[in-house]
DNA sequence: GTATTTCGCTTTTTTGGAGAGCATTTAGTA
DNA sequence: TACTAAATGCTCTCCAAAAAAGCGAAATAC
């Protein structure tokens, strides 16, 4: 499942993709505008600052901004940093794999094996969606009736 | 992330399609062989009885069965028994849809699209890999070198 | 009567979500 | 320079819910 955290990151994301360009965007109005618990997103906005995502200034003149264009920020990125790998197990990762605890032949594991496939699909996915194409997404969503 | 209840699940099933159409297993010779707690495992298999998956006989030659072949129960199946539906959140379900909390555009909700593509190819996945497909696997499994 | 499953209840541990409080930085101002 | 207002940075704590596991009594089939 999707944290409540990682939707918040995500939906603040959004405002600041929408925003890219212009000044930094206060803590307490990203917070307002999206319904978001200003000290959870205060840690959350930390997070995707020291992961490189955004940057931030304090003092009277601060606020959050994108470190990189909308473009270049990925689903997948910021899932990551919140939540964490993407692998439903650990042993299926692409990066930091980690073995079960009891299983003998992991190579040969079909758990193993079947999940990896889940995780490969997830990937390319989620690593193919960008802040942008959201955006572009809500502004002109697919009809889906065609 | 997969329960452990989940894995725990399949690991007893695995034994089980292996042991296809000889007699009821017992609770305690499965945790045994799979190393799971037999109280969770009871429960475990308590809740596959309980949804068609398994037939259970008390008594002193009870035990533990597949109703259907192993090649009839998918992963999906067992997964959704277990830990519920496979979206990451509940507006990406195909069962069971549920409205996020605040979302106020749900039709053009970019989280919810992007999300909805990824429940549908692990449903894909998983809805396809059998409990005979992972017993095969396990005997006789993929050369990735080619 | 006995071995075995089933079921209800409780406990422990872990995790997610949320919030409080103080420290630090910055800009403006007297 | 010194002070203050306004913003982020950081640590700690708490609460609720879920996951995991355990205990013991009841039901059932031989």
């Amino acid at each position: 499942m999707l944290s409540k955290k990682a939707k918040y990151a995500l939906k603040a994301l959004f405002v600041l993709a929408k925003d890219y360009g212009s000044e930094a965007l206060l803590i307490g109005d990203i917070a307002e505008k999206e319904n978001i618990p200003k000290k959870f997103l205060e840690a959350i906005l930390l997070d995707l600052k020291n992961q490189g995502i955004l940057y931030s200034r304090r003092g009277k003149t601060g606020g959050y901004g994108l470190l990189k264009t909308p473009e270049q920020i990925t689903i997948g990125q910021v899932i990551r940093i919140i939540d964490g790998p993407l692998a439903w197990v650990p042993c299926a990762r692409q990066n930091g794999y980690q073995p079960c605890d009891e299983c003998e032949d992991v190579e040969n594991c079909s758990i193993r094996i079947t999940m990896r496939k889940v995780r490969d699909a997830t990937a390319e996915i989620l690593d193919n969606t960008t802040l942008a194409d959201c955006v572009r997404m809500e502004k002109a969503p697919i009809d889906w009736s065609i």
